[in-house]
RNA sequence: GGCGCAUUCGUCUAGCUGGUCAAGGACAUCAGAUUCUCAUUCUGAAGAUCAAGGGUUCGAAUCCCUUAUGCGCUACCA
């Protein structure tokens, strides 16, 4: 049986989308499981629409993923180059292949030209299609004089090569996800192949690059289905065996319908990117997963989800069980919403199963932009502690800011609540039994100060949550002792008196 | 407009070779439990007449047809 290659082949025009990240997560769970190649290929074939740092982008989102290549740009391999642009010159001699045989032919028309017949055709709300009704009327070497058509090229008249379907065939595409999808050629275009700039259009580099490279599957967006009988009708006049195909269902955006898109992202506050990019003409800014605070493993496993599961009930899968699991057979047919509050959810499991050590330098790097520095050991206690209660890095620092520094503000409600004539009395006097314990002790913490409460009669909620508001500032955060516990003494006694002196002067 | 693909709880989906599905799970929602608070956690509830309408069959979410809706494509972009 043939090696299974496959082939993530982006055009680098700027970040990666997700939807495109989802595709190339497919593609790497199918070649791992088949003990296959996953080739990263960059179709650069359209010049004006490429954009600077978009391919280096691409690489770093999969570094970061944790998605790896066996070959291919930035990596090498045996069937480079892998830039299309680098190949540009082996595509010519297969549209020439084309053109001999009788499968192609060359266009002369000028995109005025081709703009009129189009106006012309949507005024009696048609469409123009440059087919085998049309050709003739076109200006090209099925309508004009062989002696013309080589003047034309000898003289270095711009040309197009187009692809020239044989009428009323019916073509079919078996789709790995969808089955067979037929359609006859007379509704088909005769797509351009080979441009005038004397670069490929994906059609025909797609097809020489993915039979030199020798990949096997094709698996890509649903987009891509209208254009796959083209795709197979190459194969065939260059006889070749083509791939394997799979068109994967698309990913919509979390409200109403359509693909999703760069806007929904920043219209409804998540990230449509691996990693933020900067637009370099713009200057716009858009957010990534990773600056989001989302982990990699969180990112691919709901990605994973997105179109697929594993027919269990488990949800919560790492790439490698991901490898083992997937199949291409039961990825969904429909096109699947992004989830904001899933994905959250994702990458709540994943911090709590990420290691302390791990989440370390990740926390570090929260408090340092908050100016707060502090030792490793301190960090790792307040980790272990607080993971749970956070679904995104960044609210690290919200949830925990009080075990490194001091709460300025005192939350009103919570101490227009809690906060009853006298509590500070009863603080003062909690605070001297908490610092008679030598060495400071939690648990007898506890017990003292709970004996105190019971022997005073006080409302256990009330008193014990404006303890909290003076140590924390708010109503929130894990139990009191666990706090002082961490904080010290001397610095629990501080607070108290701090609160006391803002809250009841 | 043309062509193609799709259609099960709000969302992701299980269901694919028809009966055990008066449709299961997860997220979200609601309620309860735990707790000094918040979060976590645990338990429970609600939530889809399977897009609609026709068939086929003793029996259909599962097979067939029609319609509707959504999406995709319709560039010398990928």
């Amino acid at each position: 049986m043939k090696k299974v290659r496959v082939r993530f082949a982006p055009s680098p025009t700027g970040p990666l989308h997700i939807g495109g990240v989802r595709t190339a997560l497919y593609n790497y769970l199918f070649a791992k499981q088949n003990g296959g190649d996953f080739i990263l290929r960059i179709e650069d074939t359209d010049q004006t629409r490429f954009v600077p740092g978009a391919e280096a982008y691409i690489i770093e989102a999969f570094q970061w993923l944790g998605l790896k290549f066996d070959e291919g740009v930035g990596i090498g391999g045996q069937y480079g180059p892998y830039r299309q642009s680098e190949r540009k010159p082996m595509y010519k001699q297969y549209a020439d292949y084309l053109l001999e045989n009788g499968w192609a032919y060359y266009a002369f028309d000028t995109a005025a030209d081709l703009d009129a017949k189009r106006k012309e055709a949507e005024a009696q709300k048609k469409t123009f299609q440059y087919d085998a009704t049309t050709r003739d009327g076109m200006c090209n070497s099925l309508s004009l004089s062989v002696e013309d058509v080589k003047a034309r090229l000898e003289s270095g008249a711009p040309y197009v090569v187009r692809f020239k379907y044989p009428a009323d065939l019916d073509i079919t595409v078996h789709d790995l996800i969808r089955g067979d999808v037929t359609i006859n050629s007379n509704l088909l275009d005769d797509k351009v192949l080979y441009k005038s700039d004397g670069m490929p259009t994906y059609h025909l580099a797609n097809i020489v690059d993915d039979h030199t490279m020798e990949v096997s599957h094709v698996i890509r967006g649903e987009e891509w289905l209208p254009s796959a009988p083209l795709h197979v009708m190459l194969y065939k006049a260059f006889g070749w065996e083509a791939p394997q195909f799979a068109h994967l269902p698309l990913l919509l955006k979390p409200d109403g319908n359509g693909k999703l898109s760069k806007r929904d992202g920043d219209r409804l506050g998540f990230p449509v990117f691996p990693l933020q990019w900067t637009d370099p003409k713009s200057g716009d800014v858009s957010s990534g997963y990773r600056e989001s605070g989302y982990l990699p493993e969180a990112v691919i496993n709901m990605l994973a989800l997105l179109g697929w599961n594993p027919g269990t009930e488990q949800e919560i899968m790492d790439l490698d069980t991901l490898v083992k699991l997937f199949s291409i057979d039961s990825i969904s047919k429909s096109g699947a919403k992004f989830n904001l509050e899933k994905a959250r959810w994702f990458n709540h499991q994943y911090i709590q199963m990420a290691s302390d050590d791990r989440l370390l330098p990740m926390f570090a790097a929260e408090l340092a932009k908050h100016g707060v520095q502090t030792d490793d050991g301190y960090l790792k206690r307040i980790i272990a502690l607080m993971k749970e209660r956070v679904h995104f890095i960044p609210e690290f620092w919200e949830q925990t800011s009080y075990f490194f520094v001091a709460p300025e503000e005192y939350d009103p409600q919570a101490v227009k609540k809690r906060w009853k004539p006298g509590t500070a009395a009863h603080l003062r006097e909690m605070m001297a039994l908490v610092e008679s314990i030598k060495p400071f002790d939690k648990a007898k913490a506890d017990e003292l100060v709970m004996d105190y409460v019971h022997q005073h009669e006080l409302n256990m909620g009330a008193i014990m949550n404006s303890y909290r508001i003076a140590l924390v500032g708010a109503a929130k955060g894990p139990g009191i002792f666990e706090i002082i516990d961490a904080i010290g003494v001397g610095e629990t006694a501080r607070r108290v008196e701090r609160a006391i002196a803002v809250i009841e002067p």
